[in-house]
DNA sequence: CACCATAGTTCATTCATCGAACCGACCGTG
DNA sequence: CACGGTCGGTTCGATGAATGAACTATGGTG
């Protein structure tokens, strides 16, 4: 989409948190950032956003507090974009909201989250049934389900081929 | 915003959900169903929208599925747009985005949901604490909180300055 | 009949997205 | 040290969506 920016009139939170996450792509970066995606290269290339959009949208969204950008080499210098705890609150609403895309438009999951202690899948609200609570993000394994997507080639894809904890780079 | 609306490559639940309630002003328009609001002219004078777009998102949310659109009187016609179980099931992800911008962009909170039968106040994951279930939608209240808006005038504002189910009708 | 209300559609302007091309820093190689 | 390649951007013209004002249609009210 494009969203316009603001929503002025509304003087409500849902209205505040689309003015930072309901533009178009956004959502998106930030579900790549949870799976450990940091790098502007590898953002590009899973989510194929135009490179101005992408520059646009981590650069606002290091400007409100949900990532960091941080140096982890000098030469070349090269950033990398990391979810703040703020972004990483997000987790819940990513995760509902595609499980209500996974029930009414899809036929079959494409990744299943698994709790590392006990192994279960998470329900519908993000909690592990036997343990009885929503386990934090580190403690969280994406695998790859049924429906999964053969076509794509990218680094990001490949690597979620296999299980893979929440937050943890997701390349090298 | 434009939201552009596909995110063709994305073979992913999120995405095909941001394809349907992606777009600017559409994750509003079901707030405010789920708030009892059901005609045209309401949701218009509530949030504010251009008429085009409010015309075209209600449009594309009946064919998708998520609201009907019901003829409540015949003369003159007039039809109401009604959430349908599955727009209902947006609830967990409207309530925990609005939560998570409460927590992080307002001061107050302006509106509480509370569980009817115990009175509880919701959760930050729409769970009510002393009974440890999500309620259904039927058996939440919203109420005003202290953070609430004293400047807009229309008629769904000063509605909900009361206290008032989920999904009830809020204006005769 | 004049006038108002509701629910739209139409249309010109403005603004965001798109995607290809370009830029600049730095590396490795010969 | 020239050459080509990579990474992380910025720039720019074309396209498409949002905006807001004006207009239409239908039916009621006084």
């Amino acid at each position: 989409m494009a969203l316009g920016k603001n929503y002025d009139g509304q003087d409500c939170s849902l209205a505040k948190a689309l003015e930072l996450i309901g533009e178009r792509w956004t959502l998106l970066v930030i579900r790549d950032a949870l799976y450990g995606v940091r790098r502007f290269g590898d953002f590009l290339a899973h989510l194929e956003i135009p490179r101005a959009v992408l520059s646009q949208r981590l650069g606002m969204l290091v400007e409100a507090g949900l990532f960091t950008r941080r140096r982890y080499q000098e030469s070349p210098p090269r950033d990398e974009y990391v979810l703040t705890e703020i972004g990483q609150e997000l987790w819940p609403t990513v995760y509902t909201l595609a499980k209500w895309g996974e029930r009414h438009l899809s036929r079959e999951p494409m990744r299943l989250f698994h709790h590392v202690g006990c192994g279960a899948e998470l329900d519908q609200g993000a909690v592990c049934p036997p343990c009885g609570v929503r386990p934090a993000l580190s403690q969280i394994e994406v695998r790859p389900g049924p429906g999964l997507d053969r076509e794509k080639r990218d680094q990001v894809t490949l690597a979620l081929r296999q299980p893979h904890r929440l937050l943890e780079p997701l390349l090298p």
